[in-house]
RNA sequence: GGUCCCAUCGUCUAACGGUUAGGACGUUGCCCUUUCAAGGCGAAAAUUCGGGUUCGAUUCCCGAUGGGAUCACCA
């Protein structure tokens, strides 16, 4: 059974990047009808942050990516974890890495480091200096067996390093870069075990990973470096290794790292913004990955069906907004006027008590623009002026083919027209189709009648067409507008 | 600086030795049209540079250049 897992560190809030790596993490899964986990690495006790897990998983049940095992929910202040291999807290698991360590230690992959850290700060500076190569220098590799037990027994603070080997070559065939080479003396005797008892990352992962068959390790691309140190303990340990797949990274415009600097990171201020999950996640599926032919529109669905990390680019991708906004709008219109009415309550606040609308009413208020702005926060305002019409200047009421004399002869008539009692439009359709009338009857040009219509109706330069807005408004309040009009014309 | 990875229009990308180098976003022209949006039809726009290999290189190899990642008791 295919395994993959996404492992966040509570530092913050989920990054559009991040969101990416579980999207491809939650496809691969799902594709192979396997699971997909969730574990928290909290490892490093001065960088997290409170509230950063559930805000990770918030953002991802928005999106749609729910993990199937692990740290599933956040219920009463605490983590809800699901499946037998926890717990999925790595916080939790601190006798697990030290048994681990210690077997390392009996097997010879690592070593005790009684180093303190002013003497690697002084190690660091002599190489920087020197211009040498950086890394552990390899003091306590060698350390007198005596030695080590009369420190252990005085208390000196140690760590538990990788005793990486000097020679040979470190070789895997990595999913999306293929075959990547290190030579392993290159490689650092990385830390595994701190002083505080906390394993590092490097660690957990490899224990953690075996420990809960994951199968498929899919992460960024800022970890290929440290896969062989991963690699190395997989063998000491004498466990199977898993499938490694590097995701290039994402990037800002200058093509460097995606960072806050520059822009929005966080999934977070999407959803602030007024974005789709859909098209959040049909943008960031298709940053580094595609189907192979023309089609850029794919669900979820679409995507566990088609995605494949082998169709995954080698080279990082520039977080490009527009595309985006493209999406967004596209998954906007496709949704029906009493979704977007819902979605979009948020984004009114307390202003949608005032409105004291019933919720159809509030739909078709809503479908007049939703397929015109490109995010749910625009309609608030895009949709003002049905509850409030703008002021506007007379002027605007003429069309660029007529005056201002026609625009009163027609709108009076219009108005008069409306008046009557036999007309009682009660949609757009039948709107369009009275009004129709009434202007092939009068002979008019279709300019001539609805653009002054259309500002009379919305007040503005540009917005819906005339039916579509009269339909919402209703006849008592077109006519009132109608008038508004005239008065401003005379 | 050491190590490793990468390189097609402005951006996201297709091409798995032979194509007028294709699509999408954006830009732009026209059409539709009461405005806007949407839609339709067009346009401009790319193989980083050298060497090889080959009858033939975007594609394979080598080098240069450029970009990125990583070099913590952070992940």
């Amino acid at each position: 059974m295919i395994s993959t897992r996404f492992a966040p560190s509570p530092t913050g809030f989920l990054h559009v990047g991040s969101l990416r790596t579980a999207l491809y993490c939650y496809l691969i899964a799902k594709q192979n009808s396997g699971k997909f986990l969730l574990r928290v690495e909290d490892t490093d006790q001065k960088r997290s942050v409170e509230g950063a897990i559930p805000a990770v998983l918030d953002a991802l049940k928005w999106a749609g990516i729910e993990p199937d095992e692990g740290v599933v929910g956040f219920e009463n202040n605490d983590v809800v974890e699901k499946g037998d291999c926890g717990p999925y807290l790595q916080s939790k698991r601190l006798k697990i890495y030290e048994q681990h360590a210690n077997i390392l230690l009996e097997k010879g992959c690592a070593y005790y480091c009684f180093c303190t850290p002013e003497r690697l700060a002084q190690v660091r500076e002599r190489q920087e200096k020197n211009h040498e190569a950086s890394g552990y220098d390899g003091h306590c590799r060698e350390l007198d067996i005596n030695e080590i037990k009369n420190n252990l027994s005085a208390n000196v603070p140690y760590v538990v390093r990788l005793k990486m080997p000097k020679t040979g070559v470190t070789e895997f065939t990595d999913l999306i870069k293929g075959k990547v080479s290190f030579k392993n003396e290159f490689v650092d005797d990385q830390v595994l075990l701190k002083t505080d008892g906390f394993p590092t990352y490097h660690l957990a992962v490899v224990v953690d990973d075996h420990l809960m068959a994951i199968t498929h390790v899919i992460r960024g691309d800022e970890w290929l470096s440290s896969t062989p140190k991963h690699i190395y303990l997989y063998e000491c340990f004498g466990w199977e290794k898993p499938v490694f797949a590097h995701l290039p990274l994402l990037l800002n415009a200058d093509k460097s790292k995606l960072s806050k600097r520059q822009g929005d990171v966080a999934v977070g201020d999407y959803i602030k913004k007024g974005y789709l999950p859909e098209a959040l996640i049909n943008f960031v599926a298709f940053l580094g990955w595609n189907p192979g032919d023309d089609r850029e529109i794919f669900s979820l669905a679409e995507l566990a069906k088609e995605f494949s990390l082998e169709k995954v680019n080698k080279s990082g991708a520039v977080f490009n907004l527009e595309k985006l906004d493209w999406y967004n709008k596209y998954y906007l219109r496709q949704l029906s006027n009493e979704q977007v009415a819902e979605l979009v309550l948020p984004f009114f606040g307390d202003k949608i008590k005032d409105l004291r609308l019933k919720i159809e009413d509030f739909a078709n208020v809503i479908g007049l623009e939703k397929g015109r702005v490109t995010t749910l926060a625009e309609l608030p305002e895009a949709v003002g002026f049905v509850f409030n019409l703008p002021d506007y200047l007379a002027d605007m009421l003429i069309w660029k083919k007529s005056s201002p004399e026609e625009a009163i002869k027609i709108l009076s008539e219009l108005k008069d027209w409306l008046n009557t009692k036999s007309v009682q439009p009660k949609n757009k359709i039948d709107w369009e189709k009275r009004v129709g009338e009434w202007i092939v009857q009068k002979s008019y040009s279709n300019g001539v009648v609805l653009w002054p219509l259309r500002v009379a109706l919305s007040g503005q330069e540009k917005s819906p067409g005339p039916y579509e807005i009269a339909a919402v408004l209703g006849k008592d309040e077109v006519l009132k507008r109608l008038e508004v009009a005239l008065i401003k014309l005379k």
